[in-house]
RNA sequence: GCCGGAGUGGCGGAAUGGCAGACGCGCUGGACUCAAAAUCCAGUGCCCGCAAGGGCGUGAGGGUUCGACUCCCUCCUCCGGUACCA
């Protein structure tokens, strides 16, 4: 009757644990202790419930708030539910119900099935991103950003209040100065290119687009521009950057995101123009690079098909052939313009530049291998020391000259893209490349030509979405008597919010391009404040936004006064261990960290980052070693594996299979292994044959053995450490050991067993609660002392030696733990077999570790 | 191409300058049983050997060191990310 099992004690445990509130997060951190904010990345509740993939995570930061509070650390530990998504939206396009129905529905399955993993989560803290409660405040932050422009000097976002206005602005009038802060905004509009269906009647997301057709259906897809918010995280590039630096991330995921930022370091130049029809002398143009120290090795010039000054350096006898090429281009979908041709097209435009350093003139392309988006959308093509440039000259038969040789005089094959020193440079020839970058740059400033440049490839952040399933924006443009927008855009007061989603009859799409929001009621549509009449802004919100500070709520979720109390604030950030899935390494912590340096710069947040610790866990493969997937057929259901195998066995195993951050193969065989372990867990405790559940005869009160202390305290200090470096599988292997050894004793010292329940327990909390209690405890073990080490049971009196011959172990030696060096070496050279070795041998040097080996290293 | 991570028994993995393979799976043998399951005990890198013992061995090659899975150099393979960013 009585044995191990966890469909019935699993259950107890968890009503136990929800009854009693035993995981309810205090306020505020107790004083004088330590606190902990331990965080998952909350998952997107998606139709097929909780993967195996996500528990594993899950438990990494379950064991460590367990273990902590059991070494009387203040422990916050939430989960929610990122529950915006487009699913639920095409669900809702389908079968006419709200997708609020099947998101509840999916955060009900995610909720139970996470609950059946007995995570200590304070569950009164649970959110949902699509909760009106919460978005309010999404909402409120989106319009803190919006009313905040980035002060350049000070590098800090500031009030727009504070924004200072030009007098020749100000002198216009108050359209002039709204303009005006608004083109200053974190937040701002612009004109960005979306990818239409008329077929779907809606916009798709790029990952919904396949070869410029549509991924559902194969229809079409045409690329157009629409009217799009966007926010300037471009203008936080360089504290991005430099803020990751001190934090205790993973150095992958912070050279990802500082590749993502992409700074580099160059130089602004000016070209004057020559030769087009109508411009004048003063018109130039301007470009950036990274190597000016090449300057003299520019022999054209290339502008993106969308650059400003396109239809100006046409020549009349180009016009027809620079128009088609950009129309061309304008099609092409930023696939196209890349991957797919890698051939380099262009054409030229008729006008010639002059190069300031030597006057030459050289001739202006339009060719779509340079981005309008990054640098100046234009460049000095250098095609001895630039590989595409390089490419594109050899395709148009454009000269090549070589301005830079390499150090040690070798000939070299171009294009040369390594530094060197300069050759057919005139005054700078023999300059380092460094130094002549350097020299060319501040020459370039004297002369008014250039200057130098920073540049990110980090762009600013397209922030809204043509979907309904979103957190509405919560702006209002002005309308006038025709019902015309007259540009003006309003913000809603921040007491008035939330914007709530409205009315909608069904969700099919309109047909139009514009946001669903556009089939609103008319009453929703278009409010009237003051008498003047109103169009709601109708984009949505990406599902970026609530996650980008969930974290903050966590700590204050029933607030209805502040996104967050700054005491609270205070006392319980920064998280101090994040974990989640690497997918998740650059735009999800960019934008949250984007999104925190605002609130931080506007007094809301005091920390300048959200998250010290970051750890990615693994992927979790299927059996064959391949990504699980359904079309592959090997996922593991966790509902299953509970079921047949106990969720502590599931939480254990996942623990058991590897390092954390590694991705690993699944086996059930594995699962049956940590099952397996727990049975005799069980059975080295409980009387397994007993009719009642009681504890085994085995277990005595004797006092234990100088070995068992050993294996005790052994077992607490690699616990207790591994805990700390999150080095969970060599944890388990160490409680193994220790039942192991306490398994085959048919006399178990009380005294050894207890202890090791405690340090079981944030593993496999189910099963330890149990033994817990039948080992006589009324209560739960969740804020039980964790038990503590102690060193002298540790040493031993004697130890074991290996002695070593030129490297090779040939023998073993018994010596006291405190021998000296002397003693240890004429024990080892007594050792029959060493002697043998050694006879005959000059002895070149002896080697002793003190406590690990000895070495003789003989010659002859 | 570039960036990041990883290559160790039949398998998952351990050891981050000091006895390679902890722990688990699998496999083999034994105990218990009428038998099986369950459980418990023992063995298990490869090669030679009856054994004692010896040789080989951490993707490949080189180097540093008394000593290298571990540090350095060159290369190969796999996984993940990214790609005309001038």
């Amino acid at each position: 009757m009585p044995r191990y099992n966890p469909a019935t004690i699993e259950p107890k445990w968890q009503a136990y644990w929800e009854q009693h509130r035993t995981f309810a997060a205090p306020r505020m951190p107790a004083a004088g202790k330590p606190k902990l904010y331990a965080l998952d990345m909350f998952p997107y509740p998606s139709g097929d419930g909780l993967h195996v993939g996500h528990p594993e995570g899950y438990t990494a930061t379950d064991i460590v708030c367990r273990a902590k509070r059991m070494q009387g650390v203040s422990v916050v530990h939430p989960m929610g539910f990122d529950a915006f998504g487009l699913p639920a939206e095409e669900h809702a396009i389908k079968t006419g119900e709200h997708p609020r129905v099947q998101t509840e529905k999916n955060i009900a399955t995610f909720r139970r099935q996470l609950k059946m993993l007995g995570f200590s989560y304070d569950w009164s803290r649970e959110l949902a991103t699509t909760d009106v409660a919460y978005f309010t405040w999404t909402q409120w932050i989106f319009l803190t950003i919006y009313d905040t422009w980035f002060d350049r000097e000070q590098q800090k976002g500031r009030p727009i209040s504070e924004l200072p206005i030009p007098s020749h602005i100000a002198d216009q009038g108050a359209a002039a100065i709204h303009a005006y802060q608004d083109e200053h905004r974190l937040a701002y509009q612009t004109e960005a290119p979306v990818n239409w269906c008329p077929a779907l009647g809606t916009v798709l997301a790029n990952e919904e687009v396949k070869d410029g057709k549509s991924e559902r259906g194969d229809h079409p897809v045409v690329r157009m521009p629409l009217r799009q918010w966007m926010m300037r995280i471009t203008a936080y590039a360089d504290r991005l950057e430099k803020e990751l630096e001190p934090l205790d991330w993973p150095e992958g995921v912070k050279a990802l995101q500082r590749n993502w930022i992409g700074r580099s370091l160059g130089a602004e130049v000016d070209f004057a123009i020559r030769g087009g029809a109508k411009l004048p002398a003063r018109d130039s143009l301007r470009v950036y690079t990274t190597r000016p120290d090449t300057l003299f090795g520019a022999t054209y010039m290339v502008i993106s098909p969308e650059h400003a000054m396109v239809s100006t350096l046409t020549t009349p006898e180009h016009k027809a052939v620079v128009k088609a090429y950009c129309e061309q281009a304008a099609m092409k979908s930023d696939l196209d313009r890349t991957e797919l041709a890698k051939d380099k097209t262009g054409v030229f435009t008729g006008s010639y530049a002059i190069n300031p350093v030597n006057g030459e003139a050289i001739p202006i392309w339009v060719a779509d291998y340079v981005l309008a988006t990054y640098g100046t959308g234009a460049i000095m093509a250098v095609p001895a020391h630039d590989e595409r440039d390089f490419e594109f000259a050899t395709k148009y038969n454009i000269p090549i000259k070589q301005v830079v040789a390499s150090k040690d005089g070798e000939e070299v094959t171009l294009p040369f893209c390594e530094q060197g020193v300069a050759v057919n440079s005139e005054k700078f020839d023999g300059l380092p490349t460094a130094e002549f970058k350097k020299k060319i740059t501040a020459w370039l400033a004297e002369q008014g030509l250039g200057r130098e440049a920073v540049n990110y490839k980090l762009r600013d952040w397209l922030f809204s979405r043509q979907r309904f399933w979103g957190e509405p924006f919560p702006l209002l443009h002005e309308l006038d008597a025709a019902g015309n927008k007259t540009g003006r855009v309003v913000a809603v007061p921040k007491e008035s919010l939330p914007v709530d989603l409205p009315h909608l009859d069904d969700f099919k799409p309109h047909g139009r391009p514009e946001p669903p929001l556009d089939k609103a009621p008319e009453e929703w549509l278009y409010p009237v404040i003051d008498g003047v009449r109103y169009k709601r802004e109708t984009n949505t919100m990406p599902q970026w936004a609530g996650s980008c500070w969930y974290y903050l709520r966590f700590l204050d979720n029933k607030n209805s006064h502040a996104v967050i109390d700054h005491e609270i604030e205070k006392a319980w950030m920064p998280v101090d261990l994040y974990i989640g899935g690497a997918e998740h390494a650059v735009l999800h912590l960019l934008y949250s960290r984007f999104w925190h340096k605002v609130l931080y710069d506007r007094g809301v947040v005091s920390t300048p980052e959200p998250f010290q610790k970051l750890v990615n866990q693994g992927m979790i493969l299927g059996e064959n070693g391949e990504k699980m997937s359904k079309s592959r057929g090997n996922v593991v259901n966790p509902d299953e594996v509970v079921r047949e195998y106990g969720a502590d066995s599931l939480r254990l195993y996942e623990m058991f299979m590897g390092p954390l951050p590694d991705s690993k193969p699944w086996s059930m065989e594995g699962v049956s292994g940590v099952r397996n372990f727990l049975g005799r867990v069980w059975r080295l405790i409980i009387d397994e044959k007993a009719d009642e559940l009681c504890l085994s005869e085995a277990l005595v009160d004797d006092a234990p053995s100088d070995e068992d202390l050993r294996m005790l305290h052994a077992t607490i200090r690699a616990v207790t450490e591994d805990i700390d470096r999150l080095s969970f599988n060599t944890a388990i292997a160490r409680m193994m050991e220790f039942v192991n050894h306490f398994t085959r004793l048919d006399r178990r010292p009380w005294a050894c067993l207890q202890p090791f329940v405690l340090l079981l327990s944030p593993f496999a909390p189910h099963a330890a609660e149990e033994l817990w209690q039948v080992l006589g405890h009324a209560t739960t073990l969740a804020y039980e002392p964790w038990p503590e080490y102690d060193e002298a049971y540790l040493k031993s009196d004697t130890i074991e030696l290996p002695v070593q011959v030129n490297g090779k172990v040939r023998g073993k030696v018994t010596v006291a733990a405190d021998a000296d060096q002397l003693t240890v070496l004429a024990v080892a050279k007594a050792d029959g077999r060493i002697a043998e070795y050694l006879t005959g041998k000059k002895l070149v040097k002896e080697i002793v570790v003190p406590g690990r080996m000895v070495n003789f290293v003989v010659a002859g």
